[in-house]
DNA sequence: TATTCCTATATGTATAGACATAATTAATCT
DNA sequence: AGATTAATTATGTCTATACATATAGGAATA
């Protein structure tokens, strides 16, 4: 060969150059693998990798015996990280601070209840902390933790640590939610963020469960300055 | 086995748990393929496909010679769908409209040339609109359309399609920026939007290029009883 | 006509074996 | 010792083959 041969890599990118072309249309049928598979002159396996690849991705739809096909709607989807704020912030080559606010045993009040699915009022942690970057208020973070399922909090230590850094190490999550809003500042945030009342703030709210069971429900507060970027 | 046997997703999702419930500490060097394909009774080209899974997901760090380990700051990432604006609002129900505000070719000002990399003040398109769910403002988009790039946008007719759903069918993109933000709505957003001057916002903004080359700079704001929200 | 059953077929997955490649470790040379 | 080279090893990938499984679409039936 005059390159190098053939590799579900080539094949991927190729098959992605003829839709993102448009050799072939949304909703076209595309050759079987077997088919496939001789046009490159590789095994089945290898352009079954390929394809794979590429439903994953979200641009074929492929169901057995009716064959793969460009999809018509490809739900085109992007990734972010979940912020960790101490990387977050020194990745900006930035100095990262933190100051614990409050911490408090206390019954969460009917709303955070709502929001975990919790029935009962249950007995959960309250903490409040700000993080700096560079001793600029860059997050204020209002957080409950569910002591039911996670009792080691109770006596944790969060004048070093923030709870987020804490919980990463204690425990983990099977699933999250995420919400992202922007808000008004009410008086205490906007003097806990160096702003003005009533100033917008970018607001990210995230719920984690282990195994249904909830863990933590964390308020998180940005100046708007605040930008969140990612990439495709 | 008591069960099944040994599939790629078994052994997957039993590393997994290991992993989860700290069988395996972040940083443990955990067995090499052929151990674990004893182990599971499983050919060791099944074992490789869920490592690599559980690799992608960031929660594996695979080297070669060195082996397997579980990650220490594991790069957790969640995805967002794409939002399709007209998608976006019949999901939930509501019923879309949408309003042309108006479409000019003009040369963009220097900050949108600076966001899109362009040096010289490229010839554009300008294109205000408005989407509605349930006759109330939910969107307001103020976009740019790289006319070298995309010609026939000039002679397209965005009275009745939104340009992002024009754009959708007419000019792929390969790459991809979104900026998510908070900001207070200026007095034309306001009026638009039907809020009050200064109320914050939550604004979006999407950044399209093919092949290195921009398509379009998207300007999206809501008002700030959106949510935007995604699961782990 | 509508329903049920069957079968052909494309994809899904597993396997043994082979070779490729990166990276650590050991051996060799200066 | 320090630098260079070679051996070793775990992962990365490809292949040929086999069987599993979902399902479209036709055949048989009510």
């Amino acid at each position: 060969m005059t390159g190098r041969r053939a590799s579900f890599r080539t094949i991927r990118d190729e098959l992605s150059r003829r839709i993102a072309e448009r050799v072939w249309l949304p909703g076209t049928l595309i050759p079987g693998e077997e088919a496939l598979a001789e046009e490159f002159g590789a095994a089945r396996a290898t352009v079954n990798r390929a394809l794979q690849e590429l439903a994953r991705a979200g641009i074929l739809e492929r169901k057995r015996r009716a064959g793969t096909r460009v999809a018509l709607h490809p739900v085109r989807e992007a990734r972010f990280v979940i912020p960790r704020i101490r990387q977050e912030i020194e990745a900006r080559g930035s100095e990262y601070q933190y100051r614990l606010l409050s911490v408090e045993e206390a019954n969460a009040p009917e709303v955070i209840c709502a929001r975990l699915s919790l029935l009962t009022k249950s007995n959960m942690l309250h903490v409040r902390c700000l993080h700096l970057a560079d001793r600029v208020p860059y997050q204020f973070e209002d957080r409950w933790i569910n002591l039911n399922t996670v009792p080691d909090a109770r006596t944790a230590d969060f004048t070093l640590m923030g709870p987020n850094e804490w919980l990463v190490g204690h425990a983990p999550f099977s699933n999250a939610e995420f919400t992202f809003m922007a808000g008004a500042a009410s008086a205490d945030e906007a003097s806990l963020l160096q702003i003005r009342e009533g100033d917008p703030v970018f607001i990210g709210e995230r719920i984690t469960w282990m195994k249904g069971e909830p863990i933590t429900l964390a308020h998180l507060v940005h100046p708007s300055s605040h930008r969140m970027v990612t990439h495709l």
